[in-house]
DNA sequence: CGTATAATTGAATAAGTGTTCAATTGTTCA
DNA sequence: TGAACAATTGAACACTTATTCAATTATACG
């Protein structure tokens, strides 16, 4: 098993064993494209803003200063990417973290760089 | 541009209180470049294959099939956001995962995705 | 109805990103 | 020393992405 389609390893022994505890591309797919939807600055500082509850879209331009338009498109992405859920009150659209997981893997980021810039 | 200075923001409260409880604009900065570095098909193949222990460049490249050249590009990148460190061993240089931390967030990240992908 | 406000959308542009190819550095060993 | 190999680097290209501006949808209310 020196090669796979004529790529050449020096750790066959290795290579067979990453190979093996591999994760399945799709789900590696799908955790690039959710981390990818937190890792924008405008992107992390609507869901650091939302964490103290939910907001509507003027609330979060005058929070960012930035125009609605901008933080709409932003939202939207946010949205497909199941990370914010959106709440209609009339003329309204209030949007809130989509569940604790959300807030869970934002904290761990955040308390990583946290550590890290101490040192 | 409709102006900076003169946001109009319909819950005045809500927003306050999101300016209180704001991050650091720099931490969130980092945290985005952070998960940034993460959030590519290609880096976190690379991070879930580092899991099974340390690999040298051509070792990777095989795993992925991908050229040695575009691996190593992307561990450079991998490198300088701290998600991987790098041991040479005369010509061979070998590559793993940072610390446990790292670990644990694309654990969790990997996680949420299975979760999500069952429903 | 018509107007006003909140939000979304589409097109356009500018900036950023990933891969390839070719050239280069660093190391080993004959 | 010089050949061979692992790895890195730089430039170029195609591709993606974030913001702006203008236009549009959706809801409320006089």
């Amino acid at each position: 098993m020196n090669d796979i389609c004529e790529i050449r390893c020096i750790h066959p022994a290795s290579v067979a064993r990453a190979n093996l505890a591999r994760t399945e591309d799709d789900i590696l797919a799908a955790a690039a494209a959710l981390l990818g939807a937190m890792a924008d600055p405008t992107r992390i500082r609507i869901l650091d803003a939302l964490r103290t509850g939910e907001l509507c879209v003027c609330d979060l331009a005058a929070v960012l200063t930035m125009s609605v338009s901008a933080v709409s498109h932003q939202l939207r992405l946010l949205r497909s990417a199941r990370l914010v859920s959106s709440r209609r009150e009339g003329k309204v659209v209030f949007y809130s973290l989509q569940d604790e997981h959300v807030e869970r893997l934002l904290d761990m980021a955040l308390e990583h760089c946290r550590e890290k810039g101490e040192s």
